[in-house]
DNA sequence: TGGATATATGTAGTTAACTACGTAGTTTTG
DNA sequence: CAAAACTACGTAGTTAACTACATATATCCA
C-alpha cells in the first residue's frame, strides 16, 4: 500500500478500484449491522427497479451500464431471494419484464432510511476540498470528449 | 448507463469501478498502439521492481496492495514472459527474491516515453475544478480517521 | 535445545465481472 | 410474404481479484 499512492496518476486506475473496493466493504458491513439481508452488488438493480417499476432485462443492463449476462445474474440471485419477480411481455415475447415484489418494496423502505446514513457518510468522506463526485463528473465528461486512448495519440503527435 | 449518474453519491463504488475499468481498457489499446507487450495490470508490479530493485512476494504484495496469491499469480505470468526473475534468499530460504530481467529492464525504457504520453493525457483528463487524484487522495485520509462504517454508526447514533 | 509461534510462499476454491456465441422471437424489405 | 437482419435473452467459458488453508523455514524462549 505504499508505491502506488507515490507513483500518482499514473497507478489512477488502481486507486480508483481500491476505493471502490473499500467502499463496497464497508458498505455490506452496514447493511449487516442494521440487519438488512442485502448486498451491495444489488443497489444498482434494486434502485433502477424502485424508481422506474417495471423494465426488460436489457433495459435495466443498460440503466445500470453493465453487460446483459452480468445483470442475468444478478436477477437470477434476486429472484431466488424473491425480491423481483418476472413475467413475459404479452406484446414481445422476447422480453421478459422485471418488477420488484411485495417484499422488494418492503426492503426498498427498511433501506431507505439507511441510505440516507449512507449518503451523509459519504458526503462527509468525499466532500472535501476536491468533491470525489464532481471529480468523477468531470473525468467523465472530458473522457466523453475525448477518450484517454485518442487524448494519448493525439499527445504524441504533437511532439 | 443512466439511472447510476443521476443516483449521485450512493452509487459512487459503481462509478468509480466503472472509470477504473474504462481507464485500464484504454491503457491496454494505448500499449498495444505504441507495439508495447504489455498489460495494464502488470504495471503496479513492474513499476515497484522498477524502483525497488529486489524484492520478495510479500513485500511487492504489500506495495502494490494486492494479496499475496494475487501477487503471485501476476509474478507467474510475468515470469513466464520473461520480464523478472527470481532466486532464493540465501540468509532465508523462505522468501523468493524478484528482480526484473535485462528484457524487463528493456521493456520499462521502453514503456517510459509512454508512461509520459500517459501521465500528460490523465493529467488532461483529471486535473479538471476538482481534481480527481487530490479528490481521491483527501477521501482515502478522511477513512484513515474513520470508516465509513464507524462514520455510518456514529451518523445513526446522533438522530 | 526443542517446542511453540511467526513468517513466507504456495494451492484450491470462490466471486463478480466480462466476452463470445447460440436460440428464439420480431421487424424490415425485395 | 418469405428471407434476411435485428433484438432479447440465455449459457459457457474466461479473468482477475479474493479468502481459507497447507507447508516450509525461521525465530524465540522456557
Amino acid at each position: 500500500m505504499n508505491i502506488i499512492d507515490e507513483i500518482g496518476i499514473l497507478a489512477i486506475s488502481t486507486r480508483l478500484q481500491r476505493l471502490s473496493e473499500q467502499l463496497r466493504k464497508d458498505g455490506a458491513q452496514i447493511y449487516s449491522y442494521f440487519n438488512i439481508d442485502f448486498e451491495p452488488k444489488w443497489f444498482p438493480v434494486i434502485y433502477t427497479l424502485h424508481v422506474k417499476e417495471m423494465l426488460s432485462v436489457v433495459e435495466i443492463a443498460s440503466e445500470i451500464g453493465y453487460s446483459h449476462p452480468s445483470t442475468i445474474s444478478l436477477l437470477k440471485e434476486l429472484e431466488k431471494e424473491k425480491i423481483i419477480s418476472s413475467k413475459k411481455d404479452k406484446q414481445d415475447e422476447r422480453k421478459r419484464l422485471i418488477i420488484l415484489t411485495a417484499k422488494g418494496k418492503e426492503l426498498v423502505s427498511k433501506m431507505q432510511p439507511v441510505w440516507s446514513i449512507m449518503t451523509k457518510a459519504l458526503n462527509e468522506i468525499t466532500n472535501t476540498q476536491n468533491n470525489l463526485l464532481r471529480a468523477i463528473e468531470e473525468a467523465e465528461q472530458n473522457l466523453t470528449r475525448q477518450g484517454f486512448f485518442q487524448k494519448a495519440i493525439e499527445i504524441k503527435s504533437k511532439d
